[in-house]
DNA sequence: TTATATATGTAATGCTTGCTACAGAAATAA
DNA sequence: TTATTTCTGTAGCAAGCATTACATATATAA
């Protein structure tokens, strides 16, 4: 079997003069701070350290580049799909989910918030391709917990009366009001307080 | 004592052209559904049925009318303060708050969601001031519900090691959240389910 | 070498943004 | 009437927006 490293052929032209995932990574964190209307083409180029130009050519348009940066987002070293499946039970799935947000909400070296709750809540008519993008993926991760907790439902690991989406959408809700918490100045310890404290609302242990 | 309306001297130069409260109504609405920077003065000037120089002698400039729209909005039927201060326990406060939200984020003549929690989240640097400012209404709202809660812990009628900052914070994060869920599509049968779920999170009645 | 493919830098595109100068209209006050 | 005040409509401002045309630079393929 083939290197793989050598296996890579250099492409035809000029070669691009500057590091794609970490110019990502950049538009990335500006998309967090700011979201997706309020951070301009120049605002990028600026942080990215490339002209216009080669952000269109590497990237599309910015849409485009704000999708990827969505993509970049999503595929962390955790993703909220791998947090659910690997989790026990679905308590624990719910839990998990919402004590990586409270972490991952109030980190030191990135925006405070979650850069899929925040990113395009409010938009104008131009954006809203975007907006329902982040919509989807939250609908999703809802959607894959929903499922979870029937689950334990259905194998009697919860009580057979217990109501599945709200218990789901209970925790979106909070994992989306904790990102404006955070954005509000919440500290971590705050986040985690409240999850405790909402975890107190599944049925008795 | 005089009659106020009477009272009511007419101005000195030309008559307004318009309704005040009605402008600032339709600006209210286009806020509440497109967020601050989203929306543009053009937008504005169509929706409230006047030119530019019109709004900008009665409100200043689109911050101002922003403001004072919020103003509209906060000051509506029944506001947060009134719920919390009428309401009898701190657990009835919270619910009663919960429960207005997702009301009144589920409205047939309103956009979807809260003003105070979508229009202003992630936005530039020119318009910090703007987010500063809905932030500090969220705070007052949960350092006032926080009050309620200490004062039933203080009188007994919450137990003494109940921890009232997480409540507060917890039911600010859900009426948050449910701001997102309904802006992505959650009828006001789900959002009520979600305010009944998170309600078994408080000390057993 | 020459041809081909790709990326870059400069500079500009047409459009939208928030905002306002200015002249005229419509009211009250003298 | 005349003066004064206030609002309106037209028209346009400079600045910023996302995007691209074009010439040039730099790589591989023939």
């Amino acid at each position: 079997m083939e290197n793989k490293l050598r296996d890579v052929r250099r492409r035809r032209g000029r070669p691009l003069s500057f590091d794609r995932e970490e110019a990502l990574e950049r538009a990335m964190l500006l998309f967090w701070q700011h979201g997706y209307e309020s951070t301009s083409v120049g605002d990028l180029t600026e942080a990215m350290g490339i002209t216009a130009p080669s952000l269109y050519a590497a990237f599309g348009d910015k849409k485009g580049l704000f999708l990827d940066a969505v993509r970049k987002y999503t595929s962390g070293p955790v993703t909220a799909q791998q947090i659910i499946d690997n989790a026990a039970t679905a308590r624990e799935a719910a839990e998990s989910l919402m004590m990586a947000a409270a972490v991952g909400f109030t980190g030191q070296n990135t925006p405070s918030g979650c850069l899929l709750a925040s990113a395009a809540i409010s938009c104008s008519d131009a954006a809203l391709d975007v907006q329902l993008a982040l919509s989807t993926i939250r609908s999703e991760i809802e959607s894959r917990l929903r499922n979870k907790i029937k689950n334990d439902i259905a194998i009697g690991r919860l009580p057979k009366g217990t109501a599945a989406a709200p218990l789901a959408a209970l925790s979106l809700a909070v994992i989306q009001g904790m990102s404006t918490l955070a954005r509000d100045g919440a500290k971590r310890p705050k986040l985690i307080e409240v999850v405790k404290a909402v975890m107190e609302a599944w049925p008795s242990r």
